[in-house]
DNA sequence: CCATTTCGTGGGAGCGTTCCCATGAAATGA
DNA sequence: TCATTTCATGGGAACGCTCCCACGAAATGG
C-alpha cells in the first residue's frame, strides 16, 4: 500500500511557486528570498516532509554511504572498529553499509558486488584470511571508488592502509617476556597468508635475536585462527620434552583460550607459563589471571580509516596517495605475565 | 572525477536493441528470447556493468534496506543482535543501515529522521534508556513504514516486539539463589523507565514471595546502568548492618563489575556473596569465578526481529498484527553461584 | 485463409531530486 | 533616462531504472 509521499512538488503547488525554488530553499541556496524560504520551511515541517535520499542519490550519482566489509563479527575487534568508523562517517553525513564476509572468499567477492551495486562512495575493508586473489578489488580502482584497507591489508594494491605496528608490538611483547626471565618463549602464530601474522612473527624472532636467544622452530606454531584448535597446539607445547615457560599468542582470543587450557592442565600462570596476547579485547581484563597484551587502539583504527576514506572521496583520484597509517600499540601488563 | 557509468543504455546501443529489452533480460523477465538474454548477459559481464541500486530504489520507491537503531555498541549484546538481523536481511537481499543513539533521546530522534530520509523499508529498534516520549515513532506509522521493537520495547505503540521472558528469567535466577540456601538476596535493578527492568524486578519479587521470603527494600537498588556507579551501590550493600549474601544483577556487565568490587573487598564468591547476572555476555564465562547468568538467545533475537520486520514489509499494512514474540532464557550455572 | 491470440520488442512516462539556463523585475551606474 | 548588472524565480533536462502500453510478426484456431 504505497500512500503518496510528500514531495517538493506538493510544497511548491501549495505555495504556488516552482519546485526549483522549493529545492533551493530546502538546501540552503543563497538566492532565495528570506520570506519564501521561511514559508517553505514551515510548510515542509507541517506536512512532515522528509527529503528523499533515494532521489538525491540518483540525481547526484552518489550515495553518501561508505561500505565496510569485515571478516567476522564474533570477536569484539571489528564491531569496535565499525563503531569508530561510523562515528566519523556520521559526522560528515555519511551512512555506513556493513557486510561480513564470514572469512569466506566467495562471500567477500559477493559483498564487493553489493557495494558496487549500491554505489557506495568508498569502501573500508579487512580481508578474509583466505583471500589470496585480489581481482575483485580492481573494479573499484577502475570505477574510481576509493578503498581503504585496515587490519588485514593487501600490499599488492596501491591504496591507503591503516595498521598497527605489528612488528614493534610483537617485539615488545616478546621482550617483555624475556625481561621477565622467561627462557623458552613459544609463539602461537596466525596463518602466514596474513601480513599481520608474518609481521608479528618477525617481531617475535627479532626480539629473541636481540637478546641472543635461540629461535626454536619447535616452539613456533602457525595456525588458522579457528579457536577450537588452540587446545591441541597448547597441549602439544606442554607435552614437549622441555616445554616452554611462556607463550606469545597472535591475538587475544587465542591467548584467552590458551590460558583456559593451561589452567585446565593444572599449570600455574605466570609461574610455570606466562602468556601474552595481542589487541586488548574485551575479555582480556576479565579472565583470571588478567591477560597481558599489546593493546591496539581499536576504535581509533576505525576512525582513522574512515577519515582517510572520506579524504579520498573528497579529492580527485589523480592525487590519491597510498598513505599507510601505522598506529602504535601499548603493552598492558596484567597477571598473566606478572609475579603477583 | 566522475567517469561514465556503464548503464543499460550502453548495452542496448551496442546490441542495437532497446533499453527495455536489456532491462527485462537483466531482471529475468520471461518474455525475452533466450539468445537475446544470452547476448545481454554476456555483454553486461564483459563491460562490468553493475545494476545501479540508486536508480532501482528511486524507481521502485523502496530502498531494500532496513534500519536498525540501537542504544550502544559497547556491550556485546547489540552487535550480536545486529549480526543475527543482518543474516536474515541478507538472505532476502536486504541491506542494513545501522545507527546508534548513544543512549541519548535527541540522537534517537535524529537517527529516526535519517531512516526516514533514506526511505528504509522498515526499522528495528531498541530504545534509549531515557526515551519516554514516543512521538518520533508516530511518523513511521503515518508513512506506513513497519517498526519492530526488540529488547527495550515500547508498549504504547502497537507494533511487533521481540523480547525474552524477563519476568520468568528473573524469577528463575532468584529462585536458583534461594535454592542455593541464600537468605538475603539483593537486586541491583535497571531504571524503572525500562520495561525490562520492571519485569525483572517483578520476577525477583515473585520468586521471593513464592518461597515466603521477605522483600527487603534495603536490598533493592535501581540504577541507570552507568557502570561506574556499580561500585558505589555494591559497597553500600556490603556495608549494611546485615549485608546480603547474594546479588541478582539486572544484566551481565553490572554483575561482572559487581564481582570485581566484591573481590576487591576481600569477600569470597559464592560463599559470602553469590552473584547472578542476566544475558550471558561474552565476558561472563571469562571472569573468575564464572558468572551464573540467565542466557538470552541474543543472535536469535536479531533473527526473529528481522524476520518479523520482513514479514510486515511484505504484507499490506492493514493486516499487520502486533505480535509479541517472547523468547526463552536459560539458566547457565557457573562458579559465582556454585559451591566449588 | 482470415480473425484472434501470443510473443518479443520498442517507446516513453514516471520515480523525486538537482542544476543549468532562461526570464523578467528591480537595482545600479553613467 | 537607458543600458547593464543583480536578484529571485521558473522551466526543463538529467540521473538510470522499471513498467505500462503499443505494435508488428508469428502462431493458432475454426
Amino acid at each position: 500500500m504505497k500512500r503518496h509521499q510528500v514531495t517538493i512538488i506538493d510544497i511548491a503547488q501549495k505555495l504556488n511557486i516552482s519546485k526549483s525554488t522549493v529545492s533551493r530553499a530546502l538546501t540552503g541556496h543563497p538566492s532565495v528570498r528570506t520570506d519564501t524560504r521561511q514559508a517553505v520551511m514551515e510548510l515542509a515541517q507541517q506536512m512532515d516532509y522528509q527529503r528523499n535520499m533515494l532521489a538525491i542519490n540518483l540525481s547526484s550519482s552518489q550515495s553518501r554511504t561508505i561500505g565496510i566489509i569485515v571478516p567476522e563479527f564474533v570477536t569484539s575487534f571489528f564491531p569496535i572498529v565499525i563503531m569508530g568508523a561510523q562515528e566519523i562517517a556520521a559526522q560528515s553525513g555519511y551512512s555506513v553499509l556493513i557486510s561480513q564476509s564470514n572469512e569466506t572468499y566467495e562471500t567477500e567477492v559477493a559483498n564487493a558486488k553489493v557495494m558496487l551495486a549500491n554505489r557506495v562512495d568508498g569502501v573500508l575493508i579487512s580481508m578474509t584470511r583466505e583471500t589470496k586473489n585480489f581481482e575483485h578489488f580492481d573494479v573499484f580502482k577502475r570505477k574510481g571508488i576509493p578503498l581503504v584497507f585496515f587490519n588485514r591489508v593487501c600490499h599488492d594494491i596501491e591504496t591507503p592502509k591503516v595498521v598497527v605496528d605489528d612488528y614493534e608490538g610483537a617485539f615488545k611483547a616478546t621482550e617483555h617476556l624475556i625481561l621477565l626471565g622467561k627462557k623458552r618463549i613459544a609463539h602461537l602464530a596466525g596463518p602466514p597468508s596474513l601480513y599481520i601474522s608474518r609481521k608479528r612473527l618477525e617481531g617475535y624472532k627479532d626480539a629473541l635475536r636481540k637478546h641472543k636467544r635461540p629461535i626454536l622452530d619447535d616452539l613456533i606454531i602457525s595456525y588458522d585462527l579457528t579457536l577450537e584448535k588452540v587446545k591441541i597446539y597448547v597441549k602439544y607445547l606442554l607435552d614437549l620434552p622441555t616445554p616452554p615457560d611462556a607463550l606469545f599468542a597472535v591475538n587475544d582470543p587465542t591467548a584467552i583460550e590458551a590460558i583456559n587450557v593451561i589452567k585446565e592442565q593444572g599449570l600455574s600462570i605466570p609461574e610455570q607459563m606466562a602468556v601474552v596476547g595481542f589487541s586488548n579485547d574485551y575479555g582480556s581484563a576479565l579472565i583470571e589471571p588478567g591477560l597481558t597484551t599489546m593493546a591496539q587502539p581499536t576504535r581509533e583504527i576505525g576512525q582513522v580509516a574512515a577519515q582517510l576514506l572520506l579524504d579520498q572521496i573528497h579529492t580527485d583520484s589523480s592525487v590519491w596517495k597510498p598513505i599507510t597509517r601505522v598506529l602504535k600499540t601499548e603493552l598492558i601488563i596484567r597477571g598473566s605475565s606478572q609475579r603477583n
